[in-house]
DNA sequence: ATCTATATTTACGTTAACGTAAAGGTAAAC
DNA sequence: GTTTACCTTTACGTTAACGTAAATATAGAT
């Protein structure tokens, strides 16, 4: 894909490699309405939102969440500024991501102690050996 | 399932109740060897050793481990404690799980930011409707 | 004794998130 | 002008992690 790299866009193998992630994910992405690229005949244009948008999605995989799950995240990022109702419902569920993220938070923190445990008693176990 | 409460035991309910899971699942780990609970007759008896795998697993699955990465975690509170070679391949994973962890956190904190910036363009939007 | 609750095994079904292969279009390079 | 290197669509296949249903066992309550 030879793209004009002054204006930003980008083929979707330049994402592929970026992100290190398969075209077919991207395309799998894309089928189910996370992103809806341009097309220049029939060849996909990504814009840098669409970039931003694989990104969270990427970054929500890495969390563990679900692809249902990063469309919340990214229709987070493209809201529709619609009405009130709209609005308040946005901010409810940002506030439920936000617990999510604090039970994620917490989970981390005890995994980690119980990791420097674990190495703890793995040294000990190395000492007893050599002496 | 009326079990010993003096003596520390479970029955499959009493950890499906507890930590929200299905019985199924709790079964499941048991298929692909992640618990090995005994038995009296031939009902299923855990252990707070079990109880605690079970646990393990249950926090890997809200940090997006799948089973086979939980099984790591899991036997790294229960390890072999063999040889060195072992003891130095378990100090090398514990590595990993932490280089894990730490990518892990640092996209929660970035998402965290991110739901922030949200809530405040939110906010605003919704100022302006009111005025 | 029989109802109720909970346990078991077996086995087929389901969903998400792609993988993979086939068949073809386009455009620059040699 | 034909290879090379991409791009496309279509469609069937695969794996993980259970769900769900059926048939059966057991133990305590009425």
């Amino acid at each position: 894909m030879t793209i004009n790299s002054r204006i930003a866009e980008y083929g979707i193998s330049d994402l592929s490699k970026e992100f290190e992630v398969t075209t077919r994910s991207i395309r799998h992405y894309e089928d189910i309405g996370l992103l809806t690229p341009q097309r220049r005949g029939q060849t996909r244009i990504y814009t840098p939102t669409d970039r931003t948008k694989l990104k969270l999605i990427l970054r929500g995989k890495r969390l563990g969440f679900s692809l249902e799950e990063s469309r919340e995240i990214v229709e987070m990022y493209d809201p529709d500024q619609g009405n009130i109702t709209q609005l308040n419902s946005l901010l409810e569920r940002i506030q439920i991501q936000r617990e999510k993220l604090k039970q994620q938070l917490h989970d981390i923190h005890t995994m980690r102690h119980d990791l420097k445990e674990a190495e703890a008693v793995c040294r000990k176990a190395l000492n007893k050996i050599r002496s």
